[in-house]
DNA sequence: TTTTTGGTTCGGGTTATTCGGAACTAAATA
DNA sequence: TATTTAGTTCCGAATAACCCGAACCAAAAA
């Protein structure tokens, strides 16, 4: 295993990640290729003109998925004194943001398949003579999403803690 | 509380739970507009027509979009005998499946953050002189996804004994 | 046999996404 | 002051996603 191996891992790890990215997080194809090139670059961060470079993607492109992807809290930048050159890296809480996101995320499912719930329940009254609705599949959602953030918490502990 | 209001509150909640469906499962709008009204409507289903009458929609728009849910094994029919009209209906086992898919999708994510974490071992063991690589990202989010995972099982557990 | 019912298939129009080139800008450098 | 650097902004082109109408089809009904 020499640089050259490693630089092609390097390559395809970026790769594999971005097209995980695309779906995972709704991002554009470059925009999934910068993120997944500032995870596998870690905390020593790259510049702009780099992933124009290493992406063969326009500048305006990068550019503005740069934009995008600080505005939606993923990452983050930094200087060094008597360089211009702006170091993108993925924010340092990314993980927590992630937990919250997607806590809150599952937090709205539960209200809407409560609503649900409620709906069915009314029309159930309402409706007497009707056969009546089921109702399981909100229950094991709910159920779901409640065992889910439940592990959630915990993690978010973990990681606080550290 | 009557039953024009129910009627209401149901178009409301399939329009809520269509626009979550668009980007939790990426479907196409009218797509999640139909799995939200199968969700809504439980058991008893609903026929193509309706659903072309309710959604305002194409038939060609609808069955298309039937089919794609049926393959992506969301959602079934039945018949009735000297009926010769489908009864769409969201498959009985969803909810399993559903935590299948989502336990399969962290199991392939551990796996690249797994390689991520191997390309950073190897890459500090070959450059001494550089700085070594943070992982802490990497090991948050394997926590993060081990923690999650057996959540689910659990939770699939308990369903099965249901 | 003809018509109706309950759909499916195909082709095209519309809209939205994505990307990049060219022109621009603000700060640093020469 | 002129030039380079490190980007940003503003289009337009290419592509993809989405939906629909029209034509089609197979099974049942008339």
């Amino acid at each position: 295993m020499n640089k050259t191996d490693l630089q092609a891992q390097k390559t395809r790890l970026i790769e594999k990640l971005g097209v995980q990215f695309e779906k995972e997080h709704q991002l554009a194809p470059v925009a999934a290729r910068i993120f997944a090139t500032l995870i596998v670059t870690g905390k020593k961060g790259i510049t702009f003109e780099q992933l124009v470079k290493d992406l063969n993607a326009g500048k305006s492109t990068v550019s503005t998925h740069l934009e995008h992807l600080q505005t939606t809290n993923r990452i983050e930048y930094y200087t060094k004194s008597g360089d211009r050159k702006r170091y993108f890296i993925v924010k340092p809480d990314l993980m927590e943001n992630h937990i919250d996101e997607v806590t809150a995320k599952w937090e709205a499912q539960k209200c809407i398949h409560k609503e649900v719930l409620e709906y069915k329940l009314k029309s159930n009254e309402l409706n007497k003579e009707n056969p009546p609705f089921d109702m399981e599949f909100q229950k094991s959602l709910l159920d779901f999403l409640d065992e889910a953030t439940a592990a959630l918490n915990k993690l978010k502990k973990n990681i606080n803690n550290h």
